[in-house]
DNA sequence: ACAATATTGTGATACACATCACATTTAGAT
DNA sequence: ATCTAAATGTGATGTGTATCACAATATTGT
């Protein structure tokens, strides 16, 4: 699988300082896989052997909790997949699954821990990214923990307006029972505050499409909490 | 101040992996702080211009949640603090205060980024320091989540015994408002509930100290939550 | 097109904990 | 030793959401 690794365009910000070498390495020690909705990427209590890398489309982060599975947070392409748990331990301590349809290329982790071995501007840029991520879900824990639902509700429709889909139409990729392991709502609390929030104008439901029709409103119901 | 790391016996994994060369460089730009009980090591809001070792003592991580502050989690040295907060922003993301009496090494960011670029086995310690944080801030969140109250304040108790001071008496350095905001519950029903362990003979409470009668009953609590 | 499964909606009720106000005790400062 | 502030204890009440059971709708597979 020569230069694919050299000529892909979704490079990470880390794998765009290697050097030509580096990167033919990549290439021979990658593999590219395609995903449907529901496939797993990792699954908790696998060995990790690959570093796994995010092309395009969406997946979800989970763990099993202590009563049942929590949603750790939605990741959008381009990024790495599992870091934490590649490197933290040799068996995977959470899944990542396919939320849409998904690429996502394996590395070895060898050639991965070699990389990072010979090309410092590389691992920084790692390890950049383990920071940032760390910092987040300090961020997001707080949240989940001092929100009420319609807050922590609105801050999941902000997301996927905002943040992933960058628009104010979207198609919900999550059921109503991902979103409340998202958020820690059961989906009965989720269905009556999704209903709610259409009852009162601020946003527009049909099937699985939502759109946003009172920004404004859901960040004050997401600040409030 | 020189030597002074070179004959420290507290070194972190990470130092450890560092040549003569690079130790008396991270003598020339590490400064060793006395805390006391309360003090600010590192301040929310500020700017991040130190990585920070604990080298004796406990000390809290705590951020500005969207209500109120909410008690990360608790280290004990050693350890490097505020890994992800040096790094991943320029501005300090959370506060780290002491618990009680401390000994800090601040070591000038630039040095240590020297560090990290010239000692592949040091950067690669310090990035399983992160990948390893990371994932138990995961499953933190999880508990905080899912577990009722009971189980939370059962598993404060446990960390304290089994991971911080490794016995069965211990004085417990936090006031019941923080262990509260460890655990996302009001101080009123942290007393409540030590009150009940202690009236179910579990624990016995003198003062501050505190001791761990019946641990299997407290694990199942921590289980059962 | 149809059947089976998954997802969502809904109403009634229960439960876990927060909130509030105030009293008491403990710790720290002088 | 005393005073002040912080921490803890307690009772009553209210609130937010979970739980449960079941019906209705949507999606998927054949």
């Amino acid at each position: 699988m020569n230069n694919v690794c050299k000529l892909c365009n979704i490079k990470s910000k880390a794998a765009a300082k290697l050097k030509d070498e580096e990167i033919e390495r990549l290439s021979f020690n990658c593999t590219m896989v395609k995903f449907v909705k529901g496939d797993a990427i990792i699954k908790q209590g696998a060995f990790s052997t690959n570093v796994a890398y995010l092309r395009n489309g969406l997946a979800k982060i989970h763990i099993t909790g202590p009563y049942h599975e929590q949603l750790v947070r939605i990741v959008k392409a381009p990024c790495y997949l599992g870091l934490p748990t590649t490197f933290g331990d040799k068996i995977n301590q959470y899944s990542v699954t396919a939320v849409d349809t998904a690429e996502v290329c394996f590395i070895d982790i060898s050639a991965f821990r070699y990389l990072l071995k010979s090309n410092t501007d590389f691992t920084h840029e790692i390890m950049m990214e383990l920071c940032r991520t760390e910092l987040e879900v300090f961020y997001r824990c707080a949240n989940r923990t001092q929100k009420q639902m319609r807050g922590k509700i609105a801050d999941v429709l902000l997301e996927f307006s905002d943040k992933i889909f960058n628009t104010k139409y979207f198609n919900m990729p999550l059921t109503q029972e991902e979103i409340g392991n998202l958020v820690d709502v059961t989906r009965e609390s989720v269905s009556r505050v999704l209903t709610e929030f259409e009852k009162d104008g601020i946003i527009k439901i049909r099937g699985r499409n939502i759109e946003i029709k009172k920004r404004e409103s859901l960040l004050m119901i997401s600040t409030k909490g």
